[in-house]
DNA sequence: TAAAAAAGTGCAATTGGTCCACTAATTGTC
DNA sequence: GACAATTAGTGGACCAATTGCACTTTTTTA
């Protein structure tokens, strides 16, 4: 009568264990502060033994970042399913914009937010993690314009797209500064003298 | 009698603690193995005390990098004093070549070379500390192009630039690459349809 | 020459992370 | 349905990096 059962027991517990260390994490690190809570805290309050935590996250910082496969594939996505007639660097811009601006108005992911930037270490692990993308986004790239996955202007491409949210945090105007370096990257820095072509003179 | 102490002898004895401490790390890398060699081993080797070691360096990997400061002002020299009538990008595409050249030939850096190649953490540790020289060569470049030193157009070209060294890491013809990836920042990945303009075809 | 400044010491404590031998639940199999 | 192979989880010892603290010694400075 029951569903039968696709994914075993077993694999369930293990979901629900990992799910129940990750909520305790980060909970506490939105109480206290990442630096403030130790692993065994978390152990404690998720009520397994640190031994197990380590089983399910390789370290402190990937309790945080628990779902980066996803916004790999997301990334992946835009490339390949990208409509028809648009081009690869315009499909890019736009999934680029479109994510800042979920994370810009999702109230909910404000105190997330402010938790990593808040705290050098997941800073720093997060641009670690982002730019550890390049290379799918690079195959997909190459796949999608049908040359060698080790192409290098391929890789190039994944690379400074991937710059982008790193580069136009914090700014006044992030929407306008994302655009800017996209049509840079698309018409390129051709300085005839010494001077840089730019929009805003500030 | 003596040359007069311009630099007091409390400095000077610092900067040779300092020094033996890295000599010392060095050597011990060298021989075993950067995870094979503990900060005591280090702090006995150099006869000092861990916490004394802990004063000169901030952490393990620092004492592997220890140079850092001229790196970023290479990066600067380069775009300041560039020969007349040669352009910002120009002159960075040089550099970028001139230092890699310089490695690649270089003998004596090639055990240490291999050192860092070898060692998960001192690659990342190399990359952020290189990435973190994008603040100092975007306000050069900004100086130099008479503009505001939080003018995007030359964050991204810093940070693009610097991604270049990782970028063309371990490839067959690094220069060739490096050439490219400066062609494809100057002219931009103009593509009308969804073709990138490549010039090697894999 | 007195005293402020700063380098260095020694040691205990914290903490992220690993190791290992062991228990127990789950699963596949006959 | 019993049995053997997996495998999640345990618990606690253990390692190594890093910090904190109270203290000594040297150098500088007034």
């Amino acid at each position: 009568m029951d569903t039968p059962p696709v994914v075993g027991r077993r694999e369930r517990k293990k979901a629900a264990t990992r799910q129940a260390i990750a909520d305790a994490a980060l909970e506490l690190f939105l109480e206290r502060g990442y630096d403030r809570v130790s692993i065994r805290d978390i152990a404690e309050a998720a009520d397994v033994s640190t031994t197990t935590l380590f089983k399910h996250f390789p370290g402190k910082e990937a309790l945080v970042f628990d779902q980066e496969e996803d916004r790999e594939a997301e990334l992946i996505a835009a490339v390949r399913q990208r409509p028809a007639g648009q081009g690869i660097v315009g499909a890019l811009r736009e999934h680029v914009l479109a994510s800042r601006l979920r994370v810009a108005t999702h109230p909910l992911r404000t105190e997330f937010t402010d938790l990593v930037d808040s705290t050098p270490a997941l800073q720093e692990y997060a641009e670690r993690m982002w730019t550890r993308h390049t290379a799918a986004l690079s195959a997909a790239i190459a796949d999608d314009a049908g040359v060698s996955h080790d192409n290098i202007a391929c890789r190039a491409l994944a690379r400074f797209v991937l710059d982008i949210p790193v580069l136009t945090r914090g700014l006044r105007d992030p929407r306008t500064a994302v655009e800017e370096v996209f049509d840079l990257l698309t018409h390129g820095w051709h300085l005839p003298s010494q001077r840089l072509h730019v929009h805003n003179g500030d």
